[in-house]
RNA sequence: GGGCGUUUAGCUCAGUUGGCUAGAGCGCAUCCUUGACGUGGAUGAGGUCAUAAGUUCGAGUCUUAUAACGCCCA
């Protein structure tokens, strides 16, 4: 065994070892308890970054902890095919490269370019999860688009058009006119954008007076100018003094001369500039209604029966080719707006506003506007005919907030209708961690609007419906089911076909049928994906199972997109829940509190981190990290490698990386003193000596509180319980303490190392989840070299760690007693020690050697303390660093002496003195000494003032009143101790 | 605008039902190459727990307000 643990030396060869035995394989089986988890499929659009090998490690935490449980445990793996995401993608690399754009290409040339690039970040992707060591079962490997999930998805949607829960709508939607296609209110981001209010007059048709003043026209404000060519109307709220004289009348739309009329609704906002509402600051009290361009103006056109006129095209120019006619002066041969983009129709609409005197004002106005997610243009109201879910239905929205846990559910919203319960098994089970991102579930569901599914895109499924003109009955009994539509050109027919019918799709196409060429939203597949990657709609035995899973982990900006939809389908066609806990972790930012993407460079590369850290120190920092907060820091440092490469790394990986260090050199140090181990005998833990007992002790409660932090999904407590026992526990006091039994040999040693062994054992399987690879490897060196280790049993361990019995605690072996006596001789060794370095700090400011050894240190003290140091003389000289330890109740303190008081859980005191006189300039100890009771002074003062203050005593617990004396006590012994030194210094 | 979170040592974070002389890792300082580990060991310095008010015998912890930063939803 090297000195230092190189994990890219070992790592390979454990992955290959462990897919060789096929050890993260599952088979159904319902006689052992199951555990599942599906991974969140990772988009095909890109490599993995950091944010996903923190999710992946968590859930792979959670796996391995279940399968070592004996659990009938599978991982789910897979990737999205992210339409939106990918298409995007794909069309700028051959851009790029080709100089073409998508629609240069024939639909299927194109597709096979972005299967193409899905093949290829697939492979890496798998890759990348490979090499974080994340034990997937992988030959249930699914993608979002194959055939497997195609069939789920076509079942579904049939089924939901069957039962009425999809429909096909004219509404507005989220338009992205960059990439042309709808989006999901999820999809789009707010963005503040600086704009203006724009105050434009509209004319009336005849004058009004109003409070004796003659009224000609009426200003509406807007931040949208170029929206009023489709205007119908204008709106005045009625309690608006004005609206008496105004509602019913007409004005002229300037531009386009149309005849609007002056209607009432109380949604428009009064004009108030003494407002702490920013609308109303700037409003005129008048509101243009423009029903195609506006979600609230479609509202209030639905309240009114106005017409609905669009004046763009998809891309977001004006035209004259969707349903706008009476063009007036728009298209004059000198002011011709047609085919302007957005933005310039804007300009020139305002110009003309103001070269005909109609621009009363433009006040700057910042405002939030909604852009793509992912061509990040401000998307457009716009309107068109889109396949929506209606998951406004009970069955669907109702249905997700009834399996919410009572415990989470605030049923202080006023939706409580939306909850009646209907005795359905899985009501109340569903629970969140940390259970605040209930309210995040809940709040979406009261809120939800129907979800628009239908994307203008060529990559994902194609929507499985086939429309014609006319009324036509289903085909078969069972092969499709059809809505109808009327349209300005009379009926049409929607057929929906069920998967497995694809000659009858032939024949319908043969007959004039013709297939929507839209793809569904991706989240519409990826919402199945808990059943559809077990073969749903075949009632598989992986689908008995596995559904419901256990543990969905993912991140909060999922819960909208993801988690409900997945609740949702999974009720209503499987009538059960997709899993039962829902774990969110944190997200991870930058060292500025950044969201690391790769436009600002702050990403860091898992397969670097991996290269330069290993896997296990990548896995262990990032469970470390996982604490309850919404966030977590990485400060992100450039580094040039010997290869000339730059990369982001973090020093945040240092924790893990020393980690793993020390894990093999224990280790190595373990195995170098087990190798003449013989075969153990069962033993009597009573019998063992003290350091044996309380190793026992500790490791046990440390299980203990492992078990509970990974099964409450605190990553950062279970991993910050093995660092310290390990470390602090094992390494810096037991290693220690049994180095000189070591060496004596006989009986004393056996017994070690058959304690060590155990501890060894324990910590490896403890640690294996975290820290999978480096586990794994020190397990098969320890199984060669001592496959007994059990402390009362002779079992064989010869398995592989990955599939080894995570351990089982016992708390006969927790001994408090123990625990606290060793802590008194661990105080008593640390007292020592800071004497020592303290007596070298000032040996060597004046030039002498450092001491490697105290020559005397005396104790002084009661028969209780002094009994057990007597015991533990040998350890105490040897880690305390003491040549002789005198033990003397009666003496005097030396002219010139160090003294330190040691307390144990009983507030009984020793004082450990130790004669300096011989090996410093002692008046330099003397100002230390005073510094320290002075200190002392001020902590005796208030824990007196406390102790003599009446309330206090009155009502505080008697425990800690009695704990409060206590230390008293000892800052009293400790205070006295110091002053008789004092007094020796002459 | 609504909701949620964060603010504790130079940095990144812990801190359970209020009982604290406020902890850890990294960094820093001093010492140590005694054969597991210098990616190590020993010791130490470093904090008016964002601000203000309140509840309480007692507040980092509970309440209210304020500020800054961040995220989600409109």
């Amino acid at each position: 065994m090297p000195s230092q643990y190189r994990p890219n030396d070992v790592e390979t060869d454990i992955y290959k070892f462990w897919l060789e035995q096929n050890l993260f394989h599952a088979e159904p089986d319902r006689s052992v308890k199951p555990y599942c988890i599906v991974i969140p499929p990772p988009n095909v659009t890109a490599a993995l970054h950091m944010g996903h090998a923190f999710n992946n490690t968590l859930q792979d935490i959670l796996i391995r902890y279940h399968r070592m449980l004996g659990d009938n445990t599978v991982w789910i793996p897979g990737t999205d095919h992210a339409g939106i995401a990918t298409q995007t993608v794909v069309e700028k690399r051959v851009l790029k490269e080709e100089g073409k754009r998508r629609t240069d290409f024939k639909r299927e040339e194109f597709v096979a370019k972005i299967q193409a690039w899905k093949d290829e970040y697939e492979a890496r992707i798998l890759g990348q999860l490979k090499a974080m060591g994340c034990s997937c079962d992988w030959a249930r490997t699914r993608f979002t688009m194959d055939e497997i999930c195609a069939r789920a998805v076509r079942e579904a949607f049939f089924q939901l058009f069957k039962d009425g829960l999809i429909y096909r709508g004219k509404r507005l939607v989220n338009w992205d006119p960059a990439t042309g296609t709808a989006l999901a209110d999820d999809e789009v981001e707010m963005q503040e954008i600086d704009g203006f209010f724009w105050y434009l007059k509209y004319p009336l048709t005849e004058p009004v007076v109003i409070d004796g003043k003659k009224v000609d026209h009426v200003t509406v404000a807007t931040t949208r100018p170029e929206t009023m060519l489709g205007d119908t109307a204008v709106a005045m709220n009625p309690r608006d003094p004005r609206a008496k004289y105004l509602v019913g009348k007409e004005v002229r739309l300037p531009i386009v001369n149309r005849l609007i009329p002056i209607i009432e609704d109380d949604y428009v906002v009064l004009a108030d500039a003494n407002s702490e509402d920013a609308k109303a600051q700037f409003a005129t009290g008048f509101l243009k209604v423009t029903p195609a361009h506006d979600p609230n103006d479609w509202e209030i056109g639905r309240r009114h029966d106005l017409p609905v006129i669009n004046v763009l095209a998809p891309d977001a120019t004006i035209s004259d080719k969707h349903g706008w006619t009476d063009l007036g002066e728009a298209n004059d041969d000198e002011f011709n707006l047609i085919g302007m983009d957005r933005y310039e129709a804007r300009e020139a609409i305002v110009e003309w506003f103001r070269k005909n005197n109609l621009l009363e004002d433009a006040k700057p106005y910042r405002h939030s506007v909604g852009h793509s997610y992912r061509s990040h243009v401000a998307i457009e109201p716009y309107l068109s005919d889109q396949w929506y879910v209606k998951v406004t239905d009970d069955r669907l929205a109702g249905a997700a907030l009834r399996t919410m846990a009572d415990d989470q559910y605030d049923p202080a919203t006023g939706c409580g209708q939306m909850r009646r319960k209907q005795d359905k098994e899985w009501e109340g089970k569903l629970k969140f961690f940390p259970e605040r991102y209930a309210k995040t579930f809940q709040t979406w569901h009261e809120n939800i609007r129907d979800w628009c599914i239908s994307r203008q895109l060529w990559w994902g499924h194609q929507i499985p419906v086939w429309s014609k003109f006319g009324r036509h009955e289903n085909r078969c009994e069972h092969g499709t089911w059809c809505t109808y539509a009327e349209t300005d050109k009379g009926i049409v027919t929607y057929a929906c076909v069920k998967p497995g019918f694809e000659e009858l799709e032939k024949v319908m196409e043969s007959e004039g049928w013709v297939r929507d060429p839209d793809v569904l939203d991706t989240w519409f597949s990826s919402a199945l994906w808990p059943f559809s990657t077990l073969g749903w709609p075949e009632m598989t035995k992986e689908l008995e199972a596995w559904n419901p899973g256990n543990t969905l982990c993912t991140a909060r900006e999922i819960i909208t997109l993801w988690v409900s939809r997945m609740v949702m389908m999974n009720l209503y066609l499987l009538d059960r829940l997709p899993f039962e806990n829902v774990y969110i972790h944190a997200m991870l930012q930058d060292g500025q509190g950044r969201k690391m993407s790769k436009s600002l460079g702050n990403g860091v590369d898992p397969l670097d981190i991996i290269e330069k850290y290993g896997s296990d120190a990548m896995r262990y920092s990032l469970a470390y990290l996982a604490t309850g907060t919404q966030d977590i820091r990485m400060p992100v440092k450039k580094e040039k490698l010997d290869d000339g490469r730059e990369i982001n790394t973090s020093e945040r990986f240092e924790i893990g990386r020393n980690l793993a260090n020390k894990l093999w050199n224990a280790a190595r140090f373990a195995m170098m003193n087990l190798e003449d181990a013989e075969a153990p005998t069962p033993l009597n833990i009573a019998s063992l000596v003290r350091e044996d007992r309380w190793i026992i002790s500790r490791l046990n409660q440390t299980v203990e509180q492992m078990t509970r932090h990974i099964e409450n999904f605190e990553f950062a407590e279970s991993s910050a319980v093995i660092y310290r026992f390990f470390w602090n526990d094992f390494c810096d006091w037991y290693l220690e303490w049994i180095k000189p039994r070591m060496r004596q040999g006989g009986q004393t040693k056996k017994q070690a190392q058959q304690v060590l062994a155990f501890c060894l054992d324990q910590i490896l399987r403890v640690t294996h989840p975290t820290m999978p690879y480096i586990t794994e490897q020190l397990w098969q060196y320890l199984n060669k070299i001592c496959p007994k280790r059990m402390l009362d049993n002779d079992m064989v361990c010869d398995r592989p760690l990955v599939v080894s019995p995570w351990p089982v605690t016992d708390a006969a072996r927790t001994n408090h007693t123990i625990e606290q006596e060793i802590e008194l001789l661990q105080n008593l060794i640390r007292a020592t020690r800071d004497i020592r370095a303290n007596v070298n700090c000032i040996r060597s400011a004046n030039k002498d050697k450092s001491l490697m050894k105290l020559p005397l240190a005396i104790v002084r003290g009661p028969a209780e303390i002094t009994d057990l140091i007597v015991e533990a003389t040998e350890v105490v000289c040897d880690l305390g660093y003491i040549e002789t330890l005198k033990i003397d109740s009666d003496t005097t303190i030396p002219s010139g002496s160090s003294v330190k008081v040691v307390s144990d859980h009983r507030g009984r005191n020793a004082e450990v003195i130790v004669p300096l006189a011989d090996l410093i300039d002692v008046s330099q100890e003397r100002a230390r000494i005073e510094k320290e009771l002075a200190e002392l002074a001020g902590h005796i003062a208030r824990s007196q003032e406390r102790l003599s203050n009446q309330n206090f005593v009155a009502k505080a617990p008697p425990k800690v009143i009695e704990e409060h004396r206590q230390k008293l006590e000892e800052l009293k012994t400790r205070r006295d101790a110091l002053t008789q030194a004092l007094a020796e210094f002459k």
